[in-house]
RNA sequence: GCCCCGGUAGCUCAAUGGAUAGAGCAACGGACUUCGAAUCCGUAGGUUGCAGGUUCGAGUCCUGCCCGGGGCGCCA
């Protein structure tokens, strides 16, 4: 005999989201069709369920459509023998519609009921399985460690921290990367124009390269060295110096960029060293497979890889005549590690769309290295162009003086920058407003957010000061208005889109997710009064259901979006 | 020239091939002796760039064109 708790939680047997529970109805009535002779004999498709519009009910599925063709009959006949033929339920009724929809409705004592699930599984309710314990790798920002993350970086770091968040939410093991690109000519650059600094530190006259980096960041990386390595880096010949230099400002530089990181709330697992591929014989070890599958040859005393044998638009080169390979090998040792060595199941790269030319090319070295291309997804988004009140903040490239992640944090907080940032969908562009990301208006929907979880702390401080101690036996079947089901009915759409999100790898729908719950609760919040003396039944279980929501609120914010979820404000 | 991405309400943007295309902001008009008004309610706003096509059904898919952005390097 199951108690209402276990009957009511997605328990850790079988954990599934609402639209999960209804495909497998329908899936089952269709079998139970056939095996009756109701409906011809034929493959049962994939049952698709979605949210519907209020008037039509919750869910719907255009499955009899879709089987029109393979019944050979009328749909608007097909849905009515698959609803004749459903499993009976106590989680919704379903509804025949022309031209052939099948419309659920959950019903009110089974949505009240998840209340239950929630109180019982906390943070863990919105989990499902659809990864299966596949591993994928996520890798993302792997700026030039050069020096501090320009702002624009800071939608790379948020996208792919987003998406790693919800592909572990949906039973994937996740791993994040870093690549550090810490071999090839920009390091090369970088070592001597901190050699330049450096000397200048110390009062010797010695020019920064002409294509250096020109920024002031390095006089400062320059002045830290001096002050705790001295001047011993002026005695040793100009290139030993210079590579020494070059190890110490990157440590400096991978220490910088993981507290900026850190401090927007992303940390990486592992930071892969590109250099490590040339170090350990990854590289030489993959050029000898391409070369021995034929696809390598040398031409103006270089050496190319002949990516129009697979298909490819034209040849790429792989070592430069001049004897050092190109970025472009270090990507194919780079993903021959990551998918031969390391075997993660699912890579994913995420680049901004200024890269978009290297995809196909990525996907023939794919091919080269005989993996599946499907293995291996580019996830591209558009550019943010920083404003003002409006008007464009123009980046001053001639000083090397960018718009720094650091100097955005300084000014607005992780909170503004991570919401904001996943309010378009990757292939838009975003203006970031320095002004608006910190007015406390209308036009800005983090607070908007955030308020509807601080305005259910205050409803339980009043209840707690007026005396309610507990409400765990109040009774969720009171929570009949219209106002708590549609709330309680929008937080069940949350296991249900953390899927999708993974499918499409589109994490803006969760901001817009979050502003529509809002919206939700603050309906609740206008038609129903928590705390009423006089009704201490309905007392309770609205206090359950409050707190349940706010276990929700806090979730999103913190452990998918990796925002606050404050208290007070 | 070729490739990719956009074009949807005054503005910024959503919308798995589904049903009457939705939010926020701006505009206008309302609601605080109440658990926090950082909130809520109402009004108005559309030939989804243009022209064809595919089908039960197209903002969504296909073809052509127009506008904007990006990419086409022995840079990354």
């Amino acid at each position: 005999m199951l108690s209402n708790v276990q009957k009511a939680t997605r328990g850790a047997l079988s954990i599934m989201t609402v639209r999960q529970e209804l495909a497998k109805l329908l899936q089952q009535g269709i079998r139970r069709s056939q095996e009756v002779g109701a409906l011809p004999e034929f493959d049962i498709p994939p049952v698709e369920v979605t949210p519907a519009k209020p008037e039509f009910g919750d869910y719907s599925s255009n499955i009899a459509l879709q089987l029109a063709r393979l019944a050979r009959m009328a749909p608007l006949r097909i849905a009515e023998i698959i609803r004749e033929h459903l499993p009976p339920t106590d989680m919704a009724t379903l509804d025949v519609a022309a031209p052939g929809f099948l419309n659920f409705r959950l019903r009110p004592t089974w949505v009240a009921q998840q209340v239950l699930a929630i109180e019982a599984q906390g943070r863990e309710w919105t989990r499902s399985q659809v990864g299966g314990g596949r591993s994928v790798q996520v890798e993302f920002v792997s700026a030039n460690p050069t020096g501090p993350l320009h702002f624009g970086g800071a939608r790379n770091a948020v996208l792919g921290d987003t998406v790693a968040r919800v592909l572990d939410r949906v039973g994937y093991r996740v791993q994040r990367e870093y690549y550090v690109n810490d071999a090839g000519t920009q390091m090369r650059k970088f070592g001597e124009t901190l050699f330049a600094r450096y000397a200048q530190v110390l009062g010797e006259d010695v020019p920064v390269p002409e294509d250096g980096y020109m920024g002031r960041y390095m006089i400062g990386y320059a002045e830290r060295i001096v002050r705790e390595h001295g001047r011993r880096f002026l005695d040793m010949p100009r290139e030993e110096a210079i590579r020494a230099l070059t190890d110490l400002g990157l440590s400096l530089v991978l220490e910088e960029l993981r507290q900026d990181l850190a401090d927007l709330r992303v940390v990486f697992d592992n930071w892969f060293s590109e250099r490590s591929l040339y170090e350990d014989g990854t590289f030489e070890k993959v050029l000898a497979m391409l070369r021995e599958r034929g696809l390598v040859y040398e031409k103006d005393g270089a050496l190319w890889f002949a990516a129009t044998k697979l298909g490819g638009d034209k040849d790429e080169v792989i070592v430069r005549s001049s004897g050092e390979p190109g970025y472009f090998a270090s990507d194919i040792a780079y993903h021959y590690n990551k998918f031969i060595i390391r075997g993660f199941d699912w890579v994913i790269d995420v680049w901004s769309v200024d890269h978009q030319g290297h995809v196909p090319r990525m996907k023939t070295v794919m091919k080269a290295l005989g993996i599946d291309p499907e293995r291996l997804t580019i996830l591209l988004y558009n550019l943010v162009t920083l404003k003002r009140h409006g008007v464009e903040v123009k980046l001053s490239k001639r000083a090397g003086d960018i718009i720094t992640l650091r100097e955005v944090l300084d000014e607005v907080g992780p909170d503004p920058i991570r919401f904001m940032l996943l309010t378009r969908s990757n292939n838009a562009k975003i203006d970031f407003d320095l002004a608006l990301a910190v007015e406390q208006s209308q036009d800005n929907p983090v607070y908007y957010v955030q308020y509807a979880h601080t305005r259910i702390a205050g409803i339980l401080r009043k209840a707690r000061a007026e005396g309610w101690t507990r409400w765990d036996d109040g009774d969720v079947h009171l929570l009949t208005h219209p106002s708590e089901q549609a709330l309680l009915k929008k937080v069940l759409d949350l296991p249900d889109l953390l899927i999708t999100v993974a499918e499409r790898l589109e994490p803006h729908h969760l901001t817009y997710y979050a502003q529509d719950l809002a919206t939700h609760f603050h309906a609740f919040y206008r038609d129903c009064r928590v705390v009423d003396p006089a009704r201490p039944e309905l007392t309770k279980a609205r206090l359950r259901l409050v707190a349940a929501v706010k276990l929700v609120f806090a979730h999103l914010l913190e452990d998918i979006l990796g925002m606050s979820a404050p208290e007070v404000m």
